[in-house]
DNA sequence: CCGAGGAAGGTTTTT
DNA sequence: CCTTCCTCGG
């Protein structure tokens, strides 16, 4: 870095800016320095300076129910963060007493982190700043015996509880293969959601199961009892079971927790809505941060209804709504509120921005998916490289001013400014304009602590000019549509990342591993038992565990202990009765070295994985996910550092599912729009809009119009996580389960403003263009098996599958035209069409025909897809 | 204990 | 159609 660029920039002196510290602080090499610790011994307030009047009343207003409407991108994290710093300063309670709730442990860390930046110190003396579930274990694990449990309570990942399920259906004598034990589960978990315990269950939820399905609730909550063990909607549950039946306890925390403070309201289920009612009805104190434009998790139990209702349920709370938006353009803002105005039922906001008007929301048409991964590779492609006639102009996106000054130096000699220098020179020039951009890209560089500083450090060093990777995302309905993509950007060596694929702590290998050390730490942990006593394989199968149950059940103990019954009795023969003593023998010298104090937890863990023949199992596993399965327990092993023994990594690892192992090399990302929720990128790539896909069929049957909204919503999410660019856009013909469809454009995009969009699909390839032809219902399209088997598409398909190149050029794809196909019509030909009606053929392009349809107007489908109109037998 | 073969299912997912 | 999960048989 040390160009004469550089040395021009560090010639001058920071100067201050308004919440935001010199330059100079903003070094590397310094230490991370809390934003506005300096400013903060200068002024009574600082956290107030830059804040918008809205914001500014939403920190102020601390006394009574507040509920602060957010919408994307209104700074509503900075909002909140504001006002844990003013509830502190102002003396209102001590750290302690502050209760602040979020969904994930992320979210939670974010404002942990925040905070800590604006007081200059971290937050670790806010124990009450958590997601729901950690909050509640730590209350429950106080009152545990309130609710049956012993306070050592175990919390059951999802694979013991299936397990335990799987018992229950059978000895309840039910056909599991009817009534499959994931079902069972998800019914339960929907029960415990609305806080419904099994004497709660309305007769009319429980017909499944032989109308037995409250009789297996109770079975289940009475076994985890016995357990000692509780899921994660017991930890809900329970606590307002005890709150409810408590009053004394109640109280104790209602007077502890003098303010209450909830991120993402609108995601809130009825427990949890519960939960939070009782804590906040004696002061009310109660601030709830959410928009019920971006609920999004209704298929799970999140109630809308909680935030639409906030102001009955608190009478005479402060509403205030966040308008001002910070992250995307003007037509961004204007294409999602045009698509999310087709919603009822909102509590209603306006977005706007002060900013550009920036690229309007672009929308493109493809021939099919293959196509519309290709055209986003590509254009990635160029945005990257600065090729791109938008990435050109992202300078003047900006600042005007700037850009002129910095084309200049760029002139003069000093080459392209990277943002870095750009922002240094914003800075130094003691020029107003630091946007929020600016102001996020400090964020990143005093975040040192996030492991995830090299690809920001990456972003800050690229050219202004040119859009990073990591700026940029594209964000599906579903996660199958991601293959397309993975498939596409793999040929042509595009970096990407898939966000949300499954998660460290739900692996196989490092279940398997850490029921090991929940054995090692509570031998009584029977489904810890049941999970490693046959893996690896010690000759103890199905009977020989059958038999140890039976033995333990008899005995009141746990199957550890009647394991060991067992071998003294020498009960069970052959190689697994010996196998078997080994197993128990080293349990229980595991178990002993956990009670010692100070033990080196890493080094037993470490013993246990390799006593057990766990790691030689997948070392001599020649699948090819072998090797990444150790190298994920090496993982697991260094994890351990970050605690001071089994137990405490345990109960963390039980709330806590991360999966942060990332490299520095920047990568576009790819993830669902569930997954996209609370992030931004400046480029945003929407693709797959059609009816069916997105909205999805499946929600819109199940849910109906209340699905559909659900959906909208999704696509406000969607573009709202734009900066800049945002584009969506469709392919007319997709495989689904392995058939060609046809597919309808979404009807969301027919409800994007069109003054907002630039549409740039072809008009000669898919006539009746956005905005032309009207909407009719989406009906499925099924075409005659025999038609399908004859399709170019099918041929495609099956060349596919062979042994051609992973991308064929687009031209090759006319040799493989269906000659039956192609001479089936002529010009003129009356023609019906599964999806659009009838029509007739007014051209042909190899396999293509243009067929004007009385309904749809002018499309071009595949040749396959239609037969004469006169052979319709209906 | 492993592999072949058949049946079923094929949104979204955190804690 | 493809993938995955489960069962059954060797």
């Amino acid at each position: 870095m040390n160009n004469p660029r550089t040395m021009l920039f560090l010639a001058k002196k920071g100067r201050y800016v308004p919440g935001m510290n010199a330059w100079d602080d903003i070094d590397d090499s310094a230490p991370p320095v809390p934003l506005s610790q300096r400013a903060m011994a200068a002024r009574p307030q600082p956290y107030l300076d830059d804040l918008n009047p809205a914001q500014k009343a939403a920190v102020l207003a601390l006394d009574g129910p507040v509920l602060m409407l957010a919408g994307a991108g209104t700074g509503k994290t900075k909002a909140l963060t504001a006002r844990i710093v003013h509830l502190l300063m102002q003396g209102k309670a001590r750290p302690n007493e502050i209760l602040a709730v979020t969904f994930t442990n992320k979210a939670a860390r974010e404002m942990k982190d925040r905070v800590g930046r604006m007081l200059g110190q971290a937050a670790e003396g806010m124990p009450w700043m958590g997601t729901f579930h950690s909050i509640s274990v730590k209350i429950l694990r106080r009152h545990a015996e309130l609710v049956g449990l012993k306070s050592n309570f175990t919390i059951l990942d999802t694979d013991d509880q299936l397990r335990l399920l799987k018992q229950l259906i059978v000895a309840a004598n039910i056909d599991e293969k009817r009534w499959p034990a994931r079902m069972l589960a998800g019914l339960i978990d929907h029960w415990k959601n609305r806080a419904w315990t099994p004497d709660k269950v309305p007769s009319s939820e429980a017909s499944g199961y032989n109308n037995r399905g409250t009789e297996l609730y109770a079975a289940y909550q009475d076994r985890l009892k016995t357990l000692n063990a509780c899921d994660f909607g017991d930890l809900l549950l329970h606590c307002v079971t005890i709150f409810q039946a408590h009053a004394d306890v109640l109280q104790q925390y209602q007077r502890w927790f003098r303010y209450i403070l909830v991120d993402e309201y609108q995601d809130t289920n009825v427990a949890q809505y519960l939960w939070l009612r009782l804590l906040a009805q004696a002061h009310r104190n109660i601030c709830c941060v959410g928009d019920d434009d971006q609920s999004i998790y209704g298929w799970r139990g999140a109630e809308v209804g909680n935030i639409l209702r906030f102001e009955k349920d608190f009478p005479g709370a402060e509403v205030i709504r966040l308008e001002q938006n910070y992250r995307s353009t003007a037509h961004i803002l204007a294409a999602a509120s045009g698509v999310i105005a087709g919603n009822a039922n909102r509590l209603g906001k306006t977005l706007w921005t002060a900013g550009d008007p920036g690229e309007k929301v672009r929308l493109i048409g493809h021939w099919d998916g293959e196509e519309e991964a290709r055209w986003i590779g590509e254009e990635i492609e160029g945005l990257r490289s600065g090729s791109h006639h938008l990435a050109k102009n992202r300078l003047n996106l900006r600042s005007m001013n700037l850009h002129q000054e910095l084309s200049g130096l760029a002139r003069s000699g000093f080459g392209r400014p990277t943002r870095r220098e750009f922002i240094k020179y914003a800075f130094e020039s003691g020029r107003a304009y630091i946007d929020r951009r600016v102001e996020k890209l400090i964020r990143w560089l005093l975040s040192k602590d996030s492991n995830s500083t090299a690809k920001y450090q990456s972003v800050l060093d690229s050219p202004l000019d040119r859009f990073n990777c990591e700026e940029m995302a594209i964000l599906v309905r579903a996660s199958h549509q991601m293959r397309a993509f993975e498939d596409r950007f793999l040929t042509i060596g595009l970096p990407y990342r898939v966000i949300g694929g499954p998660r460290f702590y739900e692996r196989l290998e490092i279940r398997d591993a850490m029921a090991y050390f929940r054995l090692a730490v509570s031998p009584d942990d029977d489904l810890a038992f049941e999970r490693v006593i046959n893996t690896p394989k010690r000759g103890l199968g199905e009977k020989a565990q059958q038999d140890l149950q039976r033995l333990a059940r008899g005995a009141g103990v746990s199957l550890l202990d009647g394991a060991r019954e067992a071998v003294a009795r020498g009960a069970i023969g052959g190689k697994g009765g010996g196998q078997l003593r080994q197993f128990v023998e080293a349990a229980d010298r595991w178990h002993k070295a956990t009670l010692e104090v100070d033990y080196d937890h890493i080094r037993l863990a470490e013993t246990i994985l390799d006593e057990s023949g766990y790691t030689e199992m997948w070392q001599n596993d020649k699948t090819p996910e072998a090797p990444g399965r150790l190298e994920n327990l090496k993982e697991l092993v260094k994890a351990l550092e970050n605690f001071d023994n089994l137990q405490g990594f345990l109960e963390h690892v039980s709330l806590i599912m991360e999966n942060e192992t990332e490299d520095s090399q920047p990568k576009v990302s790819i993830m669902t729009l569930h997954a996209a929720k609370g992030l931004e990128f400046p480029v945003v790539f929407l693709p797959g809009w059609e009816d069916g896909l997105f909205p999805s069929q499946r929600s819109m049957d199940e849910s109906g119009l209340k699905g559909l909204e659900e959906e909208r919503r999704l696509a406000y999410v969607g573009i709202t996580r734009a900066e800049e660019l945002c584009t969506i856009s469709y392919a007319s013909n997709r495989p689904i389960y392995g058939r060609w469809q046809s597919q309808f454009r979404s009807r969301f995009v027919d409800e994007l403003p069109p003054e907002h969009v630039d549409d740039l699909t072809p008009p000669s390839i898919f006539g009746g263009g956005y905005g032309a032809a009207g909407m009719f219902g989406a009906m499925e399209a099924r075409v005659a098996k025999a038609d399908v088997y004859n399709s170019p598409g099918w041929k495609r398909m099956e060349a596919r599958a062979g042994s051609r190149p992973v991308s064929q050029p687009r031209e090759s794809r006319a040799s493989v035209i269906d000659a039956t196909a192609v001479s089936a019509f002529v010009e003129g030909d009356r023609v019906f069409h599964q999806k659009f009606g009838y029509g007739s053929v007014i051209g042909m392009e190899g396999d293509k025909l243009e067929i004007d349809f009385a309904q749809a107007g002018v499309k071009r489908v595949l040749a396959s897809f239609v037969v004469d109109a006169d052979e319709v037998p209906f």
